[in-house]
DNA sequence: CACTATTTTGTAACCGGTTACATGTATGTA
DNA sequence: TACATACATGTAACCGGTTACAAAATAGTG
């Protein structure tokens, strides 16, 4: 049913050339005489010849594809569990890669790790011929990883540790975390935080839970142990974690913040259920700024970050260490913004779709 | 920075093997004495020895890639234009897919397409050589070129129509908007039934509409022209579709069943910003039942499908078209099941994340 | 017209594996 | 011990391109 393609060898041989001749009239290197390349390119459109991409990088070494490696979040690597864990911001990420991949001619090789199992090394390795750079979404790897990679291959590290060898790409979680602290201590007076964590392996969740802490700290606030809730980056997750802070019938504090927008909407949940609201009787606050909880009710005071952009920028910084081998491009901090809507306390916005909301740049 | 990593050439050498015993010691075919093999294995530790897998893709003919083609819906190719248009259903069928590829040892190559613009083709004709089969999701290419391109390469169409020459794997829409029209009239005794589209170029949406003005006809329902608005999955059109149809002041039906949830939730803030309550003024249901609708308050009554399963499934019937090429495996249509929840006036579930919700199978 | 410089094209090696076939070595049997 | 047979390994062609180098054709110059 599938016959096989046409080579170089069949062109080459209708047009009466050399392979080497239709090789130049494609990549249109090396001059070729424009009746010569004529020909070969009739004999292409006869044959309808696509050019063979592996075989193109096998000899040329270059293979037109980045690889892009995340985390299977929360998921027990089942396809169902994929539904749970899905929606999250790796997507805009990936999208974000994707896109601005395309637009250098660039396709984006997925694949999934599940764990910081030591296999997933090997199955990197097996990648390293197939791509021409990596980028390696949360913690996939140790440093030491990392660094042995980056040997091998251009690697960019999306939401890692800078400490590692690699090209970092990430937002910045402290200013971020810090700019939301003030805001609830300076605008609505808060003093007694919460905080709703994303994944302990996570560099972000853990970035923005120490930020927050210190900042905390410095404005005088507290934020105790018992406030200070483990989940996954989920909406069930968050729903859970805030079940069971009820549970325990401690006071709760004025505020959660939460780790990112799906655990927010599953913590304000979980606090309608219980009889509270928000934000009347607690604030709550996500990070990312996706789209859907601008239409939820209260409205989602959150913290924006360009996934898109810093998926694209990541893919910027790959290509340029492809391009430019001897030159190591610097780590890049993508900024974010603070987005007050109703559910810190602040007023309701008049209308999601629109622009015009209000909004603080963090600094 | 990057020195070249070894072949199967140094590996042979330190062995003191040619490079055909290298080969059959790494995949175990042939028969290897067990002291030549540990030889083999010590050598290719002490180099770090990874296969190439692009020159075994060359000479095998096998890629152990798979191709996953998307259009950037609602966007305009801008890196930007991917926040708008993201979280979408097909980041749930990406996810899928990659999960079940990479069970089966197979990793996922994405490549969007832009529009029906003929470069399309081109592009995927390149992808020729690289993925051992392609999946394409929505409407990518018109029939013509789905069948030519099966030609050369084994293809699933997702979401496709099924007139096309291509295995096609897609979701019951007709049985789901038959079972959603049936239960709106049968228990919430609507006759008058609006529907808010999604982009027409997509076989999904215009299957939905199809068989939902069917139903209500069927039904004695009616579904005037004025109460079907057109919009692009997101819930910025969902909002400003029911925007413009609220301007024009006729009286609004009593049901807006939507073509994706986030229309919905669009749809239900724009009802409510006009002073309208949801469930008690007008009815709106969704599909998909992603996760974070189920926290929406109103509960999203929505049809509940598997994007996970039909990105693995897809992945599946194109496994096996490789592993048995003389064999074309049949169509498949997956299940689709009603979940009634608060939005449509059914009772208010007693938590999300929790299995025990109203459902019905539809049927 | 002869000779050199330049452009166009062909030849063949190479990228890094796999594998058909040939050859060499270890077993079993007479 | 000699010979057939099975098994292990080596040789070399091949996958489909790219490209260094050489050769041929063309253009330019005295």
């Amino acid at each position: 049913m599938v016959d096989s393609p046409p080579t170089i060898y069949d062109v080459a041989a209708r047009a009466g050339v050399s392979t080497a001749t239709v090789s130049r009239a494609l990549n249109s290197r090396s001059s070729v005489r424009p009746s010569t390349r004529a020909k070969v390119l009739a004999a292409m459109e006869q044959l309808e010849y696509v050019p063979n991409s592996i075989a193109r990088g096998l000899s040329s070494g270059k293979h037109w594809i980045l690889g892009l490696v995340f985390m299977r979040t929360g998921s027990d690597g089942s396809v169902l569990g994929v539904e749970e864990a899905s929606l999250l911001y790796t997507d805009i990420v990936i999208r974000g890669a994707e896109t601005r991949a395309a637009q250098h001619g660039y396709s984006l090789l997925l694949s999934s790790a599940d764990d910081l199992h030591p296999s997933n090394m090997a199955s990197l390795m097996n990648l390293t011929g197939t791509v021409d750079g990596l980028i390696l979404l949360d913690r996939i790897l140790g440093d030491d990883e990392v660094t042995y990679l980056a040997k091998r291959i251009p690697v960019v590290l999306l939401a890692g540790r800078s400490e590692s060898a690699a090209v970092t790409v990430r937002v910045d979680n402290e200013r971020a975390m810090r700019s939301l602290a003030e805001h609830l201590s300076g605008v609505h007076g808060v003093t007694r935080f919460g905080l709703v964590k994303g994944s302990d392996d996570s560099p972000d969740s853990v970035a923005r839970t120490r930020a927050f802490r210190e900042t905390v700290a410095q404005l005088g606030g507290t934020l105790d142990d018992i406030d200070l809730l483990d989940s996954d980056w989920t909406s069930a997750g968050g729903e859970s974690a805030m079940q069971r802070r009820m549970a325990r019938r401690e006071p709760l504090p004025q505020v959660f913040a939460c780790a990112n927008d799906q655990t927010a909407v599953g913590v304000i949940y979980a606090l309608n259920a219980g009889g509270l609201d928000v934000p009347g009787d607690v604030l709550v606050t996500g990070f990312d700024d996706i789209t859907l909880t601008r239409y939820f009710n209260p409205s989602l005071t959150t913290i924006r970050q360009s996934g898109g952009m810093l998926g694209a920028v990541a893919v910027d910084s790959l290509i340029a260490m492809l391009d430019h081998p001897d030159v190591t491009p610097p780590s890049v901090v993508l900024p974010t913004e603070l987005v007050l809507r109703a559910s810190c306390g602040c007023v309701e916005e008049a209308d999601p779709a629109s622009a015009t909301r209000a909004t603080v740049e963090a600094s």
